[in-house]
DNA sequence: AAGATATACTGAGTTTACCTCACTATGAGC
DNA sequence: GCTCATAGTGAGGTAAACTCAGTATATCTT
């Protein structure tokens, strides 16, 4: 296991260094529009196709439901998204992407492509399905 | 340009999620002795082989001097690193491992090795290689 | 040789993105 | 109907960054 070591070594500093460098292209890229928390919840819900519960939203992001309340409430503020009882739970919420929060979505999606695509470039378009394919195998939960 | 939209919204989350995952078993096996912060600049400071000035440290950690300087308090004041004037500027700062800080290192990686080991083992020795060959590139600076 | 400008670090204060713990309201099982 | 679990939130805390302004030292300019 001495070979694994090293590249988990390499690994963990490597993805370190490339998401810490997108975290802060993407905040000049978001602007005072949204914090990069607050656009994760947006994409999370974008990208599905139901209302979620907060704590079906928490469990997607990958953080404590107490969390996602308060990440929920100041996209609330901003009228980006929408709380709604669920018909079927009086315990639970129901968040929704309202039209003015689906359309930032859009906005910053396009964004922040403009913004990783210099980076990604350096890759072949093969390369890029293999590192995705790689990653994904990686990432398995 | 179009794919690419498409690779680099998946590589996003992909990545995020991989460091996420990744940043919170760390913080289970660092355990109470440091916090990732703090690891991150032992493991810097230990791949140098020179004792490193506050901003040198700062620039290869890509956070600002400031930010490097609590980060350094913390870890004096722990007894794991010492700060040196630098005979050539009186300006500057080196900072250096002390024989504590470099015991904990040793034992960390050790940790964070086996921490990883299981989720790395996904992927062949082969595969390891490309994917750490294709950060690297995606990685350049 | 003095003065202007740049560089190295740090004090003070803020923000983001999380966390835990304890609480209330509602649902589900026996 | 009582017990136990689940959904969300109030209160409060921490790590890891940030900015802005200040002091000390170095370097360049004339």
């Amino acid at each position: 296991m001495d070979g694994a070591g090293e590249n988990t070594e390499q690994l963990a500093a490597l993805l370190d260094g490339i998401v810490r460098r997108q975290r802060r292209a993407s905040r000049e890229g978001l602007g005072d529009t949204v914090t990069h928390g607050q656009f994760r919840v947006l994409r999370t819900l974008g990208a599905a196709d139901q209302p979620l519960r907060l704590s079906e939203l928490a469990a997607k992001l990958g953080i404590v439901p107490r969390s996602a309340t308060s990440v929920v409430d100041d996209l609330e503020s901003a009228g980006l998204v929408a709380r709604q009882p669920d018909p079927h739970d009086r315990r639970a919420t129901l968040v929704t992407l309202t039209p003015a929060g689906t359309q930032i979505l859009t906005t910053l999606r396009q964004n922040r492509r403009e913004a990783m695509a210099t980076q990604l470039t350096r890759l072949t378009p093969d390369e890029q399905s293999t590192l995705i394919h790689l990653l994904e195998r990686l990432a398995e939960d």
